[in-house]
DNA sequence: TACTAATTGTGAAGCATTTCACATAGTTAT
DNA sequence: ATAACTATGTGAAATGCTTCACAATTAGTA
């Protein structure tokens, strides 16, 4: 992922940079929460198991946020980390599948604080079309692409069985939304400008189940 | 991550192996059930967006599975995949927090295809102790310590809020319980021998978020 | 002001992972 | 039996990421 670093410059920000500035955006909330004024590299790396010069280096890439001797100010290095993580606007999202995930995540307060707004349902099952979820009315799946373009979706969840989730996508990718957050075990097919994130819990679990066979040496957790 | 490579060498497996193994796992699954009698690494490498030479080089970790002009045999290698994540076998797991998400994984069946037994669930309200749940009855936190050893659980799901995660997680801890899933966003304090993995929702939809805010340079799904 | 202590920002070094490229070894066809 | 073809397994090269180490800069103190 490149990002602009001034008039013509440009750097590629690497995937595990970007799950770190997720980590730093989570203990910065806490911190303000905790009216911190200002926190070190040191600080946030201990929070968040890392170390400080992967911290200073994370955060050098999209400019320079800390005052030396102090530290950075907690209220303002929020402010910027929302900024490159582009959560500092409201995001209208979709989600594909009602069942017993997609329930869970409609229920999830925290993604409105961070500005993801769920804002339409879809399903195929009669029961559910026309039901209200937390304010909002399951629509009929034949209605997607319509309805993604004329309600403004920029991403859609899609929480549908693996054996459907493709046909889902592929209406998802006509209706021009450029960012799918996917639960289903499958490898999605979509064209190079629609990006994609695949939520995969029983990889977790197999990378625990991988740990315990060969922890003849531990270790603690995974690193991010 | 060690694993054995023989009597005495031993080599560092690196965590984005393991993932791309749990890939080629599910792709031989697949394969499987569409009778492919045998694969080669530039066809695994097709249907799950890697390279051939990076199938290889991870298969070849292990061992030397395939056989030169004709590939991998299917069935054969997915025997060996499962060995090499330890899912040959049942793991019993336990699951604390029987709520929106934790409802939603003890519904799913796909776990226990792969050998992970959900026999245990706790919670701490009054109104869910003592109710069904897919056969399970939901057993009282208070005796989450003993209920863990006597049940001989080997891996905990942690499906609470996160304000009070890290208080269960003292208690699997103390439970000898060496592998958790965690699912509250917050960063888990464990010795060094117990796995954690967290898997973390809005640091997904953060990256896809991330993604589009600086896509000028498109790119398809991330990688592995 | 001058001095001490703290902490950033960053090239360069060190380490890890991915890709390359090809020798090797098996298959298929004739 | 041989030739042509196919695809693995793997050192070595290339690329990418993390850690090191220190100059630079600021705060605090007297
Ligand atoms: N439940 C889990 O714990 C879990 C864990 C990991 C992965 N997943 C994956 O997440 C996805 C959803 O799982 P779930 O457990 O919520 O399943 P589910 O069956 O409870 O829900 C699926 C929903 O999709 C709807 N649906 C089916 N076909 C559809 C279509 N063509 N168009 C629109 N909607 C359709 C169904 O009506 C249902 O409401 C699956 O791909 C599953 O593999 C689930
Ligand atoms: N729901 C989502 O979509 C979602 C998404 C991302 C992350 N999460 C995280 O997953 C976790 C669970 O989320 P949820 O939406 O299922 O919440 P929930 O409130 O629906 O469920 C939490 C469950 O934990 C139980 N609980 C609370 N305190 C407990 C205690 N001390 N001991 C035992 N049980 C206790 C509650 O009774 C409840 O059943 C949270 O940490 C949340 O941040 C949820």
């Amino acid at each position: 992922m490149d990002i602009s670093l001034g008039p013509t410059a440009r750097k590629r920000i690497s995937e595990s940079t970007i799950h770190r500035i997720s980590l730093y955006y989570r203990a910065l909330s806490f911190l303000e929460k905790e009216n911190f004024e200002t926190v070190s590299s040191k600080e946030l790396a201990r929070r968040e198991k890392l170390t400080p010069a992967q911290v200073r280096k994370d955060l050098s890439f999209f400019g320079s946020f800390g005052t030396r001797g102090l530290g950075y100010p907690v209220a303002e290095l929020k402010a910027k980390v929302s900024k490159i993580l582009g959560i500092d606007r409201v995001w209208r999202v979709a989600l594909v599948g009602v069942g017993n995930i997609g329930s869970a995540l409609v229920s999830y307060k925290e993604f409105i604080k961070q500005g993801f707004h769920i804002v339409k349902l879809f399903d195929n099952d009669q029961r559910k079309i026309g039901s209200n979820h937390k304010g909002i009315i399951v629509s009929d799946i034949k209605n997607l692409r319509t309805e993604l373009q004329e309600g403004h979706i920029e991403m859609v969840v899609v929480a549908v069985p693996a054996t459907v989730a493709q046909y889902i996508v592929d209406d998802i990718v006509k209706a021009d939304v450029k960012a799918i957050l996917n639960f289903a075990p499958i490898n999605l097919k979509v064209p190079p400008d629609v990006h994609v994130r695949n939520e995969n819990m029983a990889m977790e679990l197999e990378y625990l189940s991988f740990a315990m066979v060969n922890d003849h040496a531990p270790k603690g957790a995974g690193k991010v």
